[in-house]
DNA sequence: TTTTTAATACGATTATTTTCGTATTTATTT
DNA sequence: AAATAAATACGAAAATAATCGTATTAAAAA
């Protein structure tokens, strides 16, 4: 799958979180944090509907759309490239800025305790 | 400071390595996994330059140069952006997906559960 | 010293991404 | 029914990024 725009991104973030939404709504929870007109995002949605990206339900005149790609395998390919380009393939590096960016809750951090643990022991 | 274009990017993680490179030495890490021509390389190193991302020695005819980003900045940087786009600000889901991706040695592995204990007594 | 090689400078082109203006269509209100 | 409002379509401009060709300069080799 090809790697998002930094404005497709944004998008999918918010579709990702909604589900299913039209152009107006995620255009007002882009203005939230972004300052851009209307049509911008109307295009960019399209854009990503031409490349499969989103699906659209045209049923109503308001067209709702909905994300075709995954967030996990979204994630994956982004924090790979990342991985390998910012932290010199160092997980362990990226792991603790991560931490120390935003620290998880209590039961989060014991999670993560448990993924650790596991992928310790998985491979014997 | 501003985020680094994709190309800046592969070329400070090769400087952040080396410390201190000519164009040719970053052209030739660079070719090892992308095709892109010497004055590409050099045309974007003179723009980093520019941009007082990178240093420049002028001593010798062939310049050398040296990162003047930190590469824990950047790394922080990218991951607050990364963060709340891809992963709706779960730093949780992130860390998951990271260590998913590449897992660390043993002892890496324990350096983060250390990190991990740290981060829940610090702010008692 | 002449020739060849290797480096930088830099403009221009190409490709990609983002933004927006305007036309058109559809629904709603008066 | 006419006017207004709200939506999509779409071309084109603007902004940004990446690539490359050519000129020039400096060093090294012949």
């Amino acid at each position: 799958m090809n790697k998002p725009t930094e404005a497709e991104l944004e998008i999918l973030s918010i579709l990702w979180e909604m589900k299913e939404a039209s152009v107006r709504q995620v255009h007002e929870r882009l203005t939230e944090t972004k300052d851009t007109g209307y049509t911008t995002t109307l295009k960019i949605m399209q854009i990503m509907h031409a490349k499969g990206m989103l699906a659209r339900d045209e049923q109503s005149r308001t067209h709702l759309y909905r994300p075709l790609v995954k967030q996990g395998e979204t994630q994956k390919s982004l924090l790979k490239n990342l991985l390998s380009t910012a932290f010199g393939g160092s997980s362990k590096s990226l792991v603790m800025q991560a931490l120390g960016q935003d620290k998880p809750s209590k039961a989060e951090l014991d999670e993560i305790r448990a993924f650790l643990d596991n992928l310790e022991n998985e491979d014997q």
